[in-house]
DNA sequence: CTTCGGCTGACGG
DNA sequence: CTAACGCCGTCAGCCGAAG
């Protein structure tokens, strides 16, 4: 069954949302950024508006690096996910109202399955023009849509032209579309994968798209290498989903300073506890395991985690296996610097899942 | 043999 | 003068233990 996908992705979202309740900014540089309150300038670059990335500002860059670049009228904010968030939950219910099918990919991108609103290419680019239209007069936002027969090709056309961009790729002109493309482009190789592919001398998508099968699973394994192939030659069955639950909630910070001492890191790890209790408990979950996250202050990740024989939902249960994994950690590496402390939990069952005799429901 | 828990690492927004 | 560095979520893969 031939499909229609689209893929909208608004741009620069954190700093068009900046400049619509604070329209003196338009025209500026604008550089939204996360900051770890550890110094003034410590963080990093949560989206750089166009005019910043004409300096060479981009998203994931220390804050202290992207100040270097900066002008003097740059404009550096912090970030407001809670505002953002609210403008997004307005634009994806514009586009479900366009698609019966949509799957939100953070805030500020979604994949519409267009199959059974259009049948043609052209009828999906009128479509796109339509939601285009809409997001900037309800909500004065610009986004790039991509147009393809799968998720794949329809987010490779939506990075093709942008700001404000629409591309459309029919199925015929897919290969010529990818196939100059560098391997980085293609979605699912970050920088270890660019890496070893350039080392293997494949450096555009055309050459992956013809390199042996076998070879790529040997060299990335099974699931890796056959995703590579397929992506390659721009094959790509995955469906567009409406709810995907989610699979865990974490909450991690940055400490005032580095620290190996369980009393001078627990007392944060606890104002996480809360904050993470707070969330599962709005959206109504039990969690059977508890994860602490720790980051040394050379940024090495270290995980360690719980799990119990039944579902929980209280907070102490969060801030006391939380508590007790620091300790166990802390003992286990011993002269050990920690910078971030995070606590997760996963293994989630829905609350209405649960049956009614058990006594942990009464809470709710 | 399969599944689960615990952990690391790559990747994406 | 140089290095500089958030937070959240997904999935694959490996290992050892248990079913």
């Amino acid at each position: 069954m031939q499909r229609i996908i689209l893929h909208l992705d608004l741009d620069a979202f954190y700093a068009q949302c900046e400049e619509l309740r604070n329209p003196s900014l338009k025209g500026k540089a604008v550089v939204v950024c996360v900051y770890s309150g550890r110094t003034p300038d410590s963080g990093a670059v949560g989206t750089a508006n166009y005019e910043a990335r004409k300096l060479g500002i981009h998203s994931g860059m220390p804050i202290a690096f992207a100040k270097k670049k900066a002008k003097p009228e740059t404009i550096f904010l912090p970030v407001d996910i809670p505002y953002y968030k609210s403008i997004s939950e307005r634009i994806m219910e514009i586009a479900k109202s366009n698609s019966g099918k949509t799957e939100t990919a953070g805030l500020d991108e979604a994949y519409l399955d267009a199959s059974a609103i259009v049948k043609t290419f052209e009828g999906a680019e009128q479509l796109a023009k339509k939601l285009k239209k809409e997001i900037l007069e309800q909500e004065g936002l610009t986004c790039s849509i991509g147009i393809g027969q799968n998720k794949l090709i329809a987010k490779m056309a939506s990075d093709f032209r942008k700001p404000n961009g629409l591309t459309v790729v029919k199925p015929e002109k897919q290969k010529e579309f990818i196939s100059g493309m560098g391997v980085k482009k293609l979605f699912g190789i970050g920088p270890k994968t660019e890496e070893a592919l350039l080392e293997m001398g494949i450096k555009t998508i055309g050459e992956l798209a013809v390199a042996k099968k076998e070879f790529l699973v040997e060299s990335f394994g099974e699931k890796k290498g056959l995703q590579l192939h397929e992506f390659a030659n721009g094959i790509d069955e995955r469906s567009v989903e409406n709810n995907i639950e989610k699979q865990q909630f974490s909450r991690i910070g940055t400490l005032k300073e580095d620290s190996g001492n369980f009393n001078d890191i627990n007392p944060f790890l606890e104002k996480l506890c809360q904050e993470l209790f707070e969330r599962v408990s709005n959206e109504r979950k039990l969690f059977r395991s508890v994860s602490i996250i720790a980051i040394t202050n050379k940024l090495q990740s270290f995980t360690k985690s719980r799990t119990m024989d039944e579902p929980k939902h209280d907070p102490l249960t969060i801030t006391e296996v939380s508590a007790e994994l620091l300790r166990e950690f802390l003992a286990e590496n011993k002269g050990i610097s920690l910078r971030r402390i995070g606590v997760r939990v996963s293994n989630l069952l829905d609350a209405g899942q649960l049956k009614k005799t058990q006594k942990t429901l009464e809470d709710f």
